[in-house]
DNA sequence: ATGGCTGTTGATAACGTCTCTCATACTTAC
DNA sequence: GTAAGTATGAGAGACGTTATCAACAGCCAT
């Protein structure tokens, strides 16, 4: 996987982009290829993940691999933490600071090369918490 | 989902918790499955999820739901991070202090019940830097 | 010990998410 | 305009996981 000679700003990338930017949710590339359909009825699942994929790896946009079944994107890429509801699986971004310095802390205690790290926290929001009692996995 | 009214130690629960304290690392389902299958040769697979869920419902093991397509599984519950490999998907443990205080930072700035938080660090382990320079995706 | 109840198993089908393949279409450079 | 490279949509396929179901096993009351 080369450094892409030239990437091209296609229709198809814009709107992605430009669909993804309009919510603060953290879609899923389902919901992102629902949102994108709307206004290019004809695009294909493929090409949606294709690109979701290519943005991701290029920095454009950020892939958030957090529990769940399923990846789900951010058109924020400054680092920041999460909380995802064991309810519903929605993700919510927290706005806590990003504690830099634990990576360094990390690296002292393992035989890694240290990237970086994700919080995510887990709870119930408050559309969960107003259901009728439930069982909820953790 | 009552709380079982029973829950029987069978053969297949017994030999797959055993196995799973046997090791350090934080096996698959997959991987729990042919640990298994060494003693007990004609165990089921979804035996082995059915199980793994089971057990991680009632908390006797803790299920990962790290990134990467896969769950993990493991027989340590006490709360600890972990850090996984960018080149080759494996997970250690990292042995630095739990910050329990930080669950009551993020319940201040969401609108949720937070239950708790798990860190997770990504690096490349020495395997992966040992080999030959690659691309890894992040 | 027998029969009935209930929890459990193994085999397999079904499922959801994601990735690959490929013929066609579009861009760009010449 | 033509050739080369890039992207697309449609569909097939891979993968991890969950559901279904008939057969089986353990426990209890009789």
């Amino acid at each position: 996987m080369q450094p892409r000679a030239q990437m091209r700003l296609t229709t198809q990338r814009q709107i992605i982009l430009e669909e993804l930017g309009k919510v603060t949710s953290h879609p899923t590339a389902n919901e992102v290829y629902d949102m994108v359909r709307l206004r290019l009825p004809r695009i294909g699942l493929g090409t949606v993940y294709r690109n979701l994929e290519l943005m991701a790896d290029s920095g454009i946009i950020l892939k958030l691999e957090v529990g769940g079944t399923q990846k789900r994107f951010d058109a924020i890429v400054t680092p920041h933490y999460h909380i995802r509801c064991a309810g519903c699986g929605r993700v919510d971004d927290i706005d806590i600071a990003v504690q830099e310095q634990i990576n360094a802390v990390a690296a002292e205690v393992c035989d890694y090369q240290v990237f970086g790290h994700h919080i995510e926290f887990s709870g119930l929001c408050r559309g969960c918490r107003e259901k009728t009692p439930q069982i909820y996995r953790h």
